[in-house]
DNA sequence: TTGTAGGCGTTATCAA
DNA sequence: TTGATAACGCCTACAA
């Protein structure tokens, strides 16, 4: 800066007026400086001003595992929209466990994020006793108990859909392939209580033998569970799947033991990624409007970095089911 | 620090000597301040150690489009890798052309990253005139004569190797569906020459008819491909798509059209990315070592990072034909 | 309209 | 083994 400020015959000061776009430079100053920039190849340090700002301008987005599909999808609308509002998006992974979400908080801080989303999966209980007011906006499925600012998934709404579209498409026994804990409000005993309520509503079964839990929501998991399924006697006609990752593998695993989708068996995922729509059969799918929570959450963000003291809201997205062949009539 | 300091009744430096490791600490006075540390919930500022050192600790990992399956699958190692390492890792979208791939390399010095991974696809032509030894570390498939570290896919070989093994299964009338411009020296002109090598070498056809250009490589162009293939009389039997996400596309396609895979068209892709290995039918590909490439890749940019200097290299990662039933014979 | 002084939090250097 | 000082590059406040 200070070669510039040489360079032009002027101070830092001017310099960093130009730079900033700071109104009281006279024409031919700014152009003198604007040039001497030019030939210096001169960069602002952002250290530097971070330093003195205490603003870094980037928003963290940690998700669980950012191979997973669904999280690419969520990372490219959140990137999109920080950009629009001048932000900068750093991803990172948490890894699909409460230590793990924790320190993406804690590294959050650290690396001095202005705010961050926290796609959270498995952190119930946060505890952040030392600075309660950092911006932190929480995307996912838990029961935050209002203590922040929350973007939900329409879980049991979307499962509920989904199970009255299968029993509206001839399915009487409907299984539900589901992961983690049942216990607790979070993602996975929401979209069981929606699936639950829409087989009691319709008076079909539901009871333990037509649920299939799983160690992790992974589609080699998804597929083992097909097997199992297919093995089971139950004689299971419809399967509503906790993700699209899982009902993906649940496609494989059905083809793997010669049962028809949908022929023999119907199937329901939950989320639509890109993959469902070109899978063989195309899944039916509960699809949660991506941008909107995108969006939302980088709203969210961004105003409660400017106002850290606001009370928080909690933000359920909107949802359409999206029929596709895996649950064609007949 | 000067809080910590005056708790623990020492001098900022000796706090820092503590918060960094450094020997020369008696052990009463580090654990005075360690107490004193806890006690006053102090964190480092991250700013104020980067603008002294000019470190920031961060590598940018650039990726045309985050929502791509391989990428979240690069992405996921390269983190496990650099954080190996001692580095963290930011992930920014390029968009895939040349403009975007450029802006990336600036942004990534203007956020003052160590060094920058580039997953180009558009760059050929890079000029960074101003600072020419920014750690740099080309990943994919273009040819940067030698200015800078590169990581490379196996194109050629890979699809020299997924055309042979068409042929053996009995294919012979084998078509190429790809991407992008076959001139220059890039990824997809490497693939269609492996392709045009490995049917020279069986005498089979090759020429124009049976190569199919997209405008771009997602899974609704290999769809739209299929649809065209399947309708062009030509009695296609084989099929190489310059990537998994067009191979996948490819098999919906085919799908919609009534034919069968493996039984009336066989497909081979490249990637290997995780749906591949789930789709139905399950999809055989080529499956570069992508862990092995993200080590690589960390690795480089780390050292470049320590000696900007030492001249670059060419590395050309290890890969594996995964044979799966899109080309079971018979 | 432009310039000067001081400080953001850290660490390298050198002195005690 | 510990501490004082200066400097990293920028920006706020104030003075000219």
């Amino acid at each position: 800066m200070e070669d510039v400020a040489r360079l032009a015959g002027v101070s830092k000061m001017t310099v960093s007026n130009v730079v900033n776009n700071r109104a009281g430079v006279s024409e031919p100053v700014r152009r003198r400086v604007l040039e001497a920039i030019r030939r210096s190849g001169y960069r602002v340090n952002v250290s530097a001003r971070t330093l003195k700002s205490g603003r870094t301008g980037v928003i963290g987005l940690a998700v669980p595992d950012v191979e997973a599909a669904y999280f690419g999808h969520l990372a490219s609308h959140v990137i999109a929209e920080a950009r629009r509002r001048g932000f900068h998006v750093a991803i990172e992974e948490s890894g699909a466990n409460a230590g793990g979400e924790a320190d993406a908080v804690t590294r959050s801080r650290t690396l001095q994020f202005d705010g961050l989303i926290l796609s959270a999966v498995a952190l119930d209980r946060l505890e952040e006793p030392a600075d309660a007011h950092y911006p932190l906006v929480m995307l996912g499925e838990q029961d935050f108990g209002g203590r922040f600012d929350h973007v939900a998934m329409p879980n049991e709404e979307g499962t509920h859909a989904a199970t009255a579209h299968l029993a509206d498409q001839g399915c009487r026994r409907i299984a539900i392939v589901t992961g983690g804990s049942l216990e607790g409000v979070n993602m996975v005993s929401r979209r069981y209580r929606g699936y639950r309520a829409a087989l009691a509503e319709r008076g079909l079964d539901a009871g333990p033998p037509l649920l299939f839990v799983l160690d992790d929501m992974s589609m080699e998991a998804g597929r083992a569970a097909a097997h199992r399924l297919a093995d089971s006697g139950l004689g299971v006609d419809g399967v509503v799947a906790v993700t699209d990752t899982v009902a993906l593998g649940l496609l494989r695993g059905l083809a793997d033991r010669g049962l028809r989708v949908p022929g023999d068996v119907r199937v329901a995922g939950f989320d639509d990624v890109p993959p469902a729509a070109y899978a063989v059969p195309s899944l039916t799918t509960v699809a949660p409007d991506h941008r909107w929570m995108a969006a939302k959450a980088v709203e969210l963000v961004v105003r409660r970095i400017a106002a850290p003291l606001r009370p928080t809201g909690r933000y359920v997205a909107p949802f359409q089911l999206v029929v596709r062949e895996s649950s064609a009539a007949g």
